[in-house]
DNA sequence: CGAGACATTGAGTAGGTTCAAAGACCGTGG
DNA sequence: CCACGGTCTTTGAACCTACTCAATGTCTCG
């Protein structure tokens, strides 16, 4: 069988990387080129996806589903450092420098890009390298907001925020439910303990901040796992 | 007057950049070119360099001094989101989506290159664009770093780590004192406060942490502002 | 239906903040 | 040269937010 065949042409079409992400800025000669090197690759929720200790062999964009990127101290404290969602990017470029973990928090659908022909790529596809450039700028960014959140925000405020955060991000990129501006609607997929090593809080906190958020009518739960935030200004307020 | 010789030729070849910054990638051809559009700018401890609000019109390279980036909550909280040494680099490319405040914590002296011109260059000289890449990604690998440190660390694992960060770049950046490994020393020009907004802490637990390292042993203060790191592995450990 | 994982809630504690006062340093001007 | 004022630092005491420990409740899946 064909290599450049193992990835079905079709999906590119469909996929939010095309629509928003790393592949919006190809033209359809150079997206051809890039399927060719690319393959899918799926993991289930809670699968490890690489570690910084082993080297990592791909670069990859998120398709589908929510990327986990923890740091662990020695003594088993965690910190999730970013919240990869479609169509951020995943993987080492260039030197590593301080290890992390990647994890699928959901389900997740990868694209992947093998290390040596996507450097390859970038050099040779200058619109490839500025819009990776544009994207790392953009984590940086959100790097940076979440400091001032974990250095200066009350528990409050940081549930507050990371309810807003998911909300925006699932409201955004998504074609979905554009329809209420003030009404946005999420599903939140993380467990209290992942909510807590991502808010720089304990687990029973983050319970009792979303208890506080519903009694005070800022977030609803209509499903399992849905939430609903009926006043978006209202939440903005108390996220700071 | 040539616009060209506004700026010192000279001063390059002894510039921290050209030695391991931005400009370490360019051919003497290419530095001659960037050279041109260049321009030395200093800044007095203390001074605002530029806010998110207004338009930034240049980027640059830290040449000396060190830059405080920081973020501000309505009520008034702050939080550092970045200090940059010599070589980083300074100033929004790409659209601006998160505003900040850049202020000079020490004297700083930047080397600036007007937003137009320099990503003219960036699109002519591959090799300035890959380089840029790089320390954007090695900015999100430290902001991830901090993240842990805000979100997991104790008072005095922050302070601690704080000052292996600072002695660490100290020595590595600088080719002075480089004679004992397990020995480092620094210069400490940051206030208590600003200490406290980039540890998100107190200025007052900053203090107290500081008072008990020093009794501990782990830090000396051989002068005003010199600070001398006696076991740098001792100070890892305490650090996380 | 029972086991395991996850979520919730309560009670006590601790680490860090806040408020307050005193001390050190520095530049300025008489 | 020294007194003065301002800024920054240090230290103490009370308080409070979030953590820890522990028990109970809920959901899912075999």
């Amino acid at each position: 069988m064909d290599a450049g065949m193992a990835f079905d042409l079709g999906r590119c079409y469909s996929c939010v990387a095309r629509r928003t992400g790393l592949c919006s800025v190809l033209s359809d000669n150079a997206l051809m080129r890039f399927k060719k090197i690319a393959h899918r690759r799926r993991y289930a929720a809670g699968e490890h996806i690489f570690s910084g200790e082993e080297q990592t062999d791909f670069f990859a964009s998120v398709c589908s589903g929510v990327v986990k990127l923890t740091k662990v101290l020695f003594d088993g404290r965690q910190q999730v450092v970013g919240l990869l969602l479609a169509p951020d990017t995943v993987g080492r470029i260039c030197r590593k420098r301080s290890p992390y973990f990647a994890e699928a928090a959901t389900d997740v659908e990868l694209c992947c890009f093998p290390h040596g022909s996507f450097e390859q790529m970038l050099d040779g596809v200058p619109e490839l390298k500025q819009r990776l450039l544009e994207q790392t700028l953009d984590e940086l960014d959100s790097a940076r907001d979440w400091m001032v959140l974990l250095g200066r925000k009350t528990a409050e405020e940081r549930v507050a925020s990371l309810f807003l955060m998911l909300a925006t991000r699932a409201n955004c990129s998504d074609y979905s439910e554009q329809i209420q501006r003030d009404s946005l609607g999420l599903d939140l997929h993380l467990k209290r303990q992942e909510i807590g090593d991502f808010l720089g809080l304990s687990y029973e906190t983050v319970c009792r901040q979303i208890t506080a958020l519903k009694k005070k009518g800022l977030i609803e739960q209509p499903g399992r796992r849905r939430f609903r935030i009926p006043d978006t200004e209202a939440l903005t307020r108390t996220a700071g």
